[in-house]
DNA sequence: TAAAAAGGTGGAATCGATTCCACAAAAGCT
DNA sequence: AGCTTTTGTGGAATCGATTCCACCTTTTTA
């Protein structure tokens, strides 16, 4: 490999010198310049990234920490995410938890030690540990999803939109709607969309009923259970907001299974919009966070913070209803 | 931030023997062990990387290519990708091409100068100038979805598959299928599939003609384009292949807005299979290339790589038909 | 025309680790 | 007891860049 040593060697200049053509600060001369230039051309050299941050402290890499990379929600926030870095020049270190707590506080110091320049943590709770955490950490973390404490961070509109299309359920005269949630470990999903669903039903005067909540850990299989549960129970409801579209997808597949036709026999809604859904049938009525801008904005209020920037901003995202032929 | 000579201080040992324990070689005593790890532990000491790969000329960083993350092909490799290099304590810089080819390359030589220990790439051609840069590489890499010439790489069945697809729609009676392609810069998808699909009908001494093919980008608007412009012809076929998913999204668009129902007025089977779409009318009829699998395969290899072994492998992936209800 | 400023350059220290080597103490062997 | 291993340790060089500083030359300014 050759190193900005054998540069100045060939180019008959000190490194010093090729390192201030490199990063264009303090004085070079023209034809120094072209001799380096002409030398780097023929060796065709990259610069060592290592040395570079070693003496830098500052790499050109952004952690990105998300709970599962093959869900469409959060493919379409990474690639929100590496359009803005990719116009910043930085490179996106991509690590997954499975869902598992633990590993996102062991990213964080992971991802520190690999000298990130900073960490964008698509977030599932917020407990006090990784908050502690994210207050240690010595570079600029900000979240996508929570609203975490005392931190940078994009919220969904979880309560608002839930309302809004609660609200749109029973406007359509549904009146036995039913939930599929999930923990609530999850501020966000867990509590303020249930939350939103009770107080709309309540709003309306509707009882609230046990048997028509289930809860499922995102993914497809536990949103098959949770519809069975509610469905075997010797009442049933003519309608149900499910919270994630990957849980969606397993409550669809419960009810084909079944026979239960949608929106026949049973009304469908829910959030995270899957991009296909669109184009088969029920064309799933949705809650769309826009996910591709959320990732975009995220990452914007890191770059701010990277070009020193500090205050601790707390946004909200944007969010569309989409309608489909589900209810 | 701590270093190993914060470290090496408080300890009462010298740095070489705190560097000697962490990466445990060499011999330290119990009592030096003991007194280092309670230091580490008080300090949260993390060693710094890029000092680390300047020495050593590893970075435990594994650099990925992809055209785009946000389908499900790409995002379920990356699943598996991802699943195998967490096995081995890597971690992966994710890189995104949105198709242009000039950034596969220009990616490639980014990626090493930020000193990867290996490189997968989600191939979409074969170029002569991409041949090249690999070559040329001081780092292996390894390819999935093409057979890329004197590297090693896994390939999807292109031929086989397809072939198996086409006469399973023959089987069921249709005889006037169409085809929408990509062009032929990908030899996988672009030459093999389309080759599959001629030979097939041809050995039914079924007509090969021109306006039962068309042509898209990957996108799902060239899915619908394509769509369009066959149904636009005066004869209409009745059944589809559409050789990847997201085109077949398009596709689909195309014929919904236009009331064509599926599979009654025309079948339709495509590449890659929508984990959605199995839940959702229609059932799509699919290969499944099993990307997860793939993704843990490529990278398995590219880890046989790294620990030394470095002849040229080239092996081909399995795939399973998944039946619908779109034929 | 002398002094000040700007232009141009190389030497040397530095970032935080690893690793080779020399050396000393303890343990194992005749 | 004397000799060879084994165990344990620290010093110093090194990886490939950046950056401060000293120094020289040329140009500008008074």
């Amino acid at each position: 490999m050759t190193t900005i040593n054998d540069i100045a060697k060939l180019a008959n200049v000190s490194r010093s010198t090729v390192s201030r053509h490199l990063n264009k600060n303090g004085y070079v001369s023209q034809e120094a310049q072209e001799r380096i230039d002409k030398v780097i051309q023929e060796t065709s050299y990259l610069p060592s990234q290592s040395a570079k941050s070693l003496r830098t402290k500052k790499t050109g890499v952004i952690g990105v920490i998300l709970p599962k990379i093959s869900t469409e929600t959060a493919s379409r926030v990474v690639d929100g995410i590496n359009q803005m870095l990719q116009e910043n020049d930085y490179q996106m270190l991509l690590t997954q938890t499975s869902l598992d707590k633990d590993k996102e506080i062991a990213f964080i110091k992971l991802l520190q030690s690999r000298n990130v320049d900073g960490v964008i943590l698509l977030g599932t709770n917020t407990d006090e540990a990784l908050v502690n955490e994210i207050q240690k950490a010595d570079v600029p973390v900000v979240v996508l999803g929570q609203n975490m404490p005392s931190t940078t961070s994009i919220s969904y509109p979880d309560y608002n939109a839930t309302v809004e299309m609660i609200t749109y359920m029973l406007e359509n005269g549904y009146r036995d709607i039913s939930f599929i949630g999930v923990p609530e470990d999850d501020p966000a999903v867990g509590i303020l969309r249930k939350k939103a669903y009770i107080d709309t039903l309540k709003k309306y005067n509707l009882p609230i009923l046990e048997e028509r909540m289930a809860f499922g850990d995102f993914s497809i299989e536990s949103g098959y259970d949770a519809m069975q549960t509610i469905m075997m129970h010797s009442s049933q409801p003519n309608a149900v907001f499910v919270v994630t579209d990957n849980m969606a997808v397993g409550a669809m597949q419960y009810l084909k299974e079944n026979h239960y036709s949608i929106p026949k026999d049973i009304g469908m809604a829910t959030t995270g919009v899957s991009r296909l859904s669109k184009y088969i049938e029920p064309v799933l009525t949705t809650i769309d966070f826009q996910n591709e801008d959320a990732g975009i904005a995220i990452t914007r209020l890191l770059m701010e913070k990277l070009n020193g920037y500090n205050k601790t901003k707390k946004l909200t995202h944007t969010y569309r209803r989409l309608s489909g032929n589900s209810l």
